[in-house]
DNA sequence: GATGAATGAGATTTCATTCAT
DNA sequence: GATGAATGAAATCTCATTCAT
């Protein structure tokens, strides 16, 4: 009995994630030149040959690696951004939940990073990678000026603070070098939002 | 009649120089594997074979186009730090040169960061990297301090504080990507300032 | 339906043959430096490629196209020395079989007198040259000793006897210069019977 | 004062003289493909650049380190062959004397069989080894002869014995590898004898 | 005459990609 | 669909040779 187009989809569904996952981890590791296909394929559990039956060149595959988990990210900041609760109490949920998803993801962060230092290598990832930063800049700024306006946060132009909590956040994982449960990281939360000119006492 | 060995010396000074600025320059913009001896020979004006007679290897010249600028850096930014005035002005002053010069020196900052993310791969020239921001963090820790006392900056942990400055520091070029002279990068010098707690009105 | 593993064994092997083989002609024409990888890979009938897909290093292929043949020769050889007959037979069957074998691989015994020659270039291959050697010499002496205890050959110290016997053997294709057909080899074989003591009237 | 013509003239000599006494230690250690200009001009205390000024190419500083010595040698045994004595002892003192230059000048020996194992890619220089090695055998086989006559030696065409002695002693370095003042060469001395028929009790 | 900086041909080796099975 | 043998472009590195000084 052959198997039926449903599990067909399964199958190369499940194979197609398998290499990208690896593929992550070594493009992250290694670079795009210095990742050869054939590892990310030893890594996946599949011949070489296989990584072309689902990626056409080894520039897909990195492009894939690259951008795919990025839109889930986007959804998950974006709903916090607009959950409940005071522009503090929801500005500091979205910073914990960034710097945690920084600290978790290291080595995908690497990878974003290795794509904006080449951005005239990877023009249109590098690209894409902006709007998506542009995007939750711009989602950003109002809740700044909302807690300004409540007297939650000093004041200064919401925009010029989105950029500055952005700059931190990107280079956070260049500074902070500890395991992702380490308590720097929350720690480095209350530092973070002394950008918004909120600090504790 | 031979080259006298000053003579020798000199040109041997300058071709070095010249093949160290090129090679800067590629590596930044294509990263190590994908930027060929050949092309940072043509950049200097010279045959692939000369290269190799100043470098042995290629990973040589990577190693000095990333180490050997850092060196001048250090010693400028450590004085700035000891000069005169208060605090907050030496620390007005320090952040102000360390942002100009990642403006002005953006491709190199990039091949910086390149290492940095790339750091399983170097692990040796990433460790002076590491070595040489936290000679800067330990410096400029007291003078946060002593702002602190005098009333100049928010209070809170001298030494996280400078860990977050650093953190937005190596964020900064990746989200402004205005030229040098662009008044973006005065205006960001400002926001900076808000993370040790000096608010302008 | 990919090939099954014992199809893709037998191609390896037959492509590992016909690289080897052409190996030993070239390297024993234009020894190691001179003798390309692209030229053996022509040879072969195939790409320079395919040649570090069998062996990895050109040194690996050196290594395997001069010591591998010398196996088999060993079995050969050792089980003349033992086959039937007086001493005196054993001896004449065991010269004429090794003088028509180095008559008819002149080629390859080149490549074993150059490693031999460059022992300090080459000193694990040679390492194995030598014991190889040793070996035969070891297995040769008691015969002779038996050889002289009847009569056959002239009294004097059988391992030193089986030792210029082999410092001639080694020499001979430096002086005979002829066609592996051709008489003077089969003179040649009396005449190193003089180093035994066995003179046909 | 300049220096005069001769002095000028010895000068030469003796640079030359010392790069090609360098050229054939490392020509007779490495190869010719794997020995360096560089290397030889460094052995002799020359730059490199001053080597072609002695010898136009390296294949020219290579034939004249193989082919020089060669000249001395031959007058030497020549004159040995036609010296006093019987053929019993003119021959015995020619053998000794070629095995102890061999002993001691393993290194240049190894040279020549490199050239002659590698006669296809040095046919000119090989042919002029070959021409030295038959005008020895020639001069050898007529005092056999009348040794033969003598009742010295065992009976046998006096060339074939010539070749078979020939062919041992192009053999001896590569069976004893020891230095030259060990009592095995001596020994040796006495087994080659065995060639000629002459068998000590 | 002597030096050593410079060149560029050529060597080994890697690896993305193709394709027969 | 999956495999892995084969290809060949391209990269790093070496070194004989030239030539300005």
């Amino acid at each position: 009995m052959p198997r039926t187009k449903e599990q067909n989809e399964k199958i190369r569904e499940e194979r197609r994630a398998e290499i990208l996952t690896a593929a992550i981890e070594l493009f992250a590791r290694d670079g795009f030149a210095d990742t050869g296909v054939s590892a990310v394929a030893k890594a996946a559990g599949v011949s070489h040959g296989t990584v072309f039956l689902y990626f056409p060149t080894k520039e897909d595959l990195f492009r894939a690696a690259v951008l795919e988990p990025l839109l889930a990210w986007e959804a998950r900041f974006m709903s916090t951004l607009q959950s409940e609760g005071s522009p503090l109490e929801r500005i500091e949920r979205f910073v914990r939940q960034q710097v945690m998803d920084v600290a978790a993801q290291e080595s995908y962060i690497r990878l974003v990073h290795y794509v904006l230092g080449l951005r005239t290598r990877f023009p249109d990832i590098a690209q894409e990678i902006f709007g998506y930063s542009s995007r939750q800049m711009a989602a950003l700024a109002p809740v700044v000026a909302e807690g300004q306006a409540r007297g939650q946060f000093a004041p200064g132009d919401p925009m010029g603070i989105a950029v500055t909590y952005f700059a931190w956040l990107n280079g956070a994982p260049l500074v902070y070098l500890t395991p992702p449960d380490d308590p720097t990281w929350e720690y480095a939360v209350g530092f973070a939002m002394r950008i918004f000119g909120s600090v504790k006492p």
